[in-house]
DNA sequence: TTGTATGCGTTATCAT
DNA sequence: ATGATAACGCATACAA
């Protein structure tokens, strides 16, 4: 009698069945098992209502079943979103999913790592920032918006079309000079191709722009300066603006309609990710939508297909446009 | 050389510093060693890479460090925000979480919980709406704003004074008649007190009010052909309404303004949760706010808290007012 | 087909 | 203080 209210274990299952310690875990795992004995021990397995022990299996089998998942937090709509299907697509796969989220901080992303490979799971996949993560070569990683070497595959939105695809909405939508809003990650990641995408899409449609990219940190107030300096007679030189994040442009709007502007008629206004509404309802603003199920099938997909020899480094999802009430309606298009 | 790729194990480690297992182990830790010993054990596993197999520790000490957070999705914003919380208040205890999310479906509610008893995880979180969940007895459960019975500690915001309280602002904003709207829960859940709450505000203030209550799956046009029933000559008989959730608030404000009715001016609106926009913007609306980093710490704690004999069955936790554009402005108070 | 024995990586109880 | 060894719960190769 050692242990009184611990959880039965396949030993106790062994006894009350009055067969071997194996014939359970054969039973446990569909491997051929005698008639009679197999109905006695799933009798004892229901008797003494018993479950395995998955630690005791990943033990044995140095595979876990588990992922992590390190992510800046679950607040933000974006990441919310992207944590619930990620979590849905692993669970699809009986796999379980470890939740870390590193809220912005670059050191905790390091200890989450870490922590991760401790708990032997079977993967990792991460939206980081730190610029110097070290990953193991033994755990298998998949990377969210941001390239972490040639070795580890990421996976994003198609950014600069996403981009182009903003520029040139603006432009069929009657828009002849237009800006574009940024606040520029001094890191390498794959949503600064938001702008060489719009850039590339003013290009090709001669539509005259400007840009003002402030860095990560500092005040929204330059971008309120910005448009204040582009203010002349109660007009606004620019007629679209696009922002890089559906917060930007909401943020934006605000500022438009406190300057007496309205929106979509004296400007049209442009944000990226495709948020909405309580996750389910209308789009806060027209918006460049992120594919996010299909970004959070790719991973899990990338991540455990073991049979790929060499992954992809780079997979790029496309993106679409949707009306969100801050562009003129399609109606009006020509 | 059984395994060429694997992880380094504590053997390897002690074969590497030339000393014995259990050597190694003590070093891991902490426990007295000679300080040569521990500094050959240091040296052997920075050179090896050597980390700690939670899982080789959780099948010995029967603990795992683990906890299960069940709840619908992270989408919503409310749920985004309270998986955050919890999340940050677990990790801070050096604790793992595994996330579950149901996506509403209550046979995957039990499902999951039994996966996670397989996981041997110390404890379950969960916000749940399945009427028949089987809670086994031996894995600690707290319950999100639900009570599944005296045994477990349910953890919620004051629903009741809440609803009461959206009564008394509504009051003091000047309202004369106003109106209550809900999505009716069946089950026996708290946000369900939010109703008794602000009857009861409304029967103190001698404030005249109405409901309106559909039940869960109905359609919101309920709603808005009650709306319509209530206009008279264009103007609306309710001057102040009262909505169960921030995401009905939102419907019924553009529902109000599409009658031609103007917010907050015509008609002031409250609504129920602090949902801002992005997370950590405005709110969305004027509303009742639920404290969530509180309600998550003390999810934790009361999982956590061994020591405590007999847990509280039901805890509510405070709720604050906060302006959000749908009501009158502050300094318009009396 | 069924039972037995060994090992997975760790901790803890022993002798030494 | 240190080293050997048993045990945690399970899977499996092997013996019966």
């Amino acid at each position: 009698m050692k242990k009184e209210n611990s959880a039965p274990t396949m030993k106790d299952v062994a006894r009350e069945a009055g067969v071997a310690l194996g014939t359970v875990s054969k039973v446990v795992n569909g491997l051929p098992v005698g008639d009679s004995y197999k109905a006695r021990v799933e009798e004892a397995i229901k008797k003494l209502n018993y479950q395995v022990n998955s630690y005791a299996q990943g033990l044995k089998a140095n595979k876990t079943y588990t992922v992590a998942l390190l992510i800046p937090n679950t607040r933000d709509p974006f990441f919310g979103l992207l944590a619930f299907h990620i979590n849905l697509a692993l669970l699809k796969r009986k796999y379980r999913m470890l939740l870390l989220c590193t809220d912005s901080d670059s050191a905790q992303e390091q200890e989450y790592i870490t922590m991760a490979q401790q708990n032997k799971v079977d993967g990792i996949i991460g939206l980081t920032y730190n610029p110097n993560l070290i990953i193991e070569e033994n755990t298998p990683f998949v990377s969210i918006d941001r390239s972490l070497g040639s070795k580890i595959p990421c996976v994003a939105c198609d950014n600069f079309a996403g981009g182009q695809l903003a520029a040139e909405k603006l432009s069929d939508l009657g828009c002849k000079k237009v800006a574009f809003l940024r606040v520029g990650s001094s890191l390498n990641n794959e949503p600064n191709k938001r702008k060489a995408g719009f850039e590339n899409g003013c290009l090709s449609r001669s539509l005259e722009y400007e840009m003002k990219i402030i860095n990560d940190g500092e005040s929204f107030e330059q971008f309120v300066d910005f448009l204040k300096e582009h203010m002349k007679d109660g007009r606004l030189e620019f007629d679209g603006i696009f922002c890089v994040t559906d917060g930007l442009a909401h943020f934006t709007y605000n500022q438009l309609l406190a300057l007496g502007l309205r929106v979509p008629e004296d400007v049209q206004l442009i944000g990226f990710d495709g948020t909405r509404y309580f996750g389910t309802s209308e789009y806060i603003c027209s918006t460049i939508v992120q594919p996010v199920p299909e970004m959070a099938e790719m991973c899990v997909e990338l991540l455990l297909q073991e049979s790929m020899t060499t992954k992809p480094p780079l997979v790029c999802l496309p993106v679409t446009y949707a009306y969100g009430g801050t562009t003129l309606e399609p109606k009006f298009e020509e």
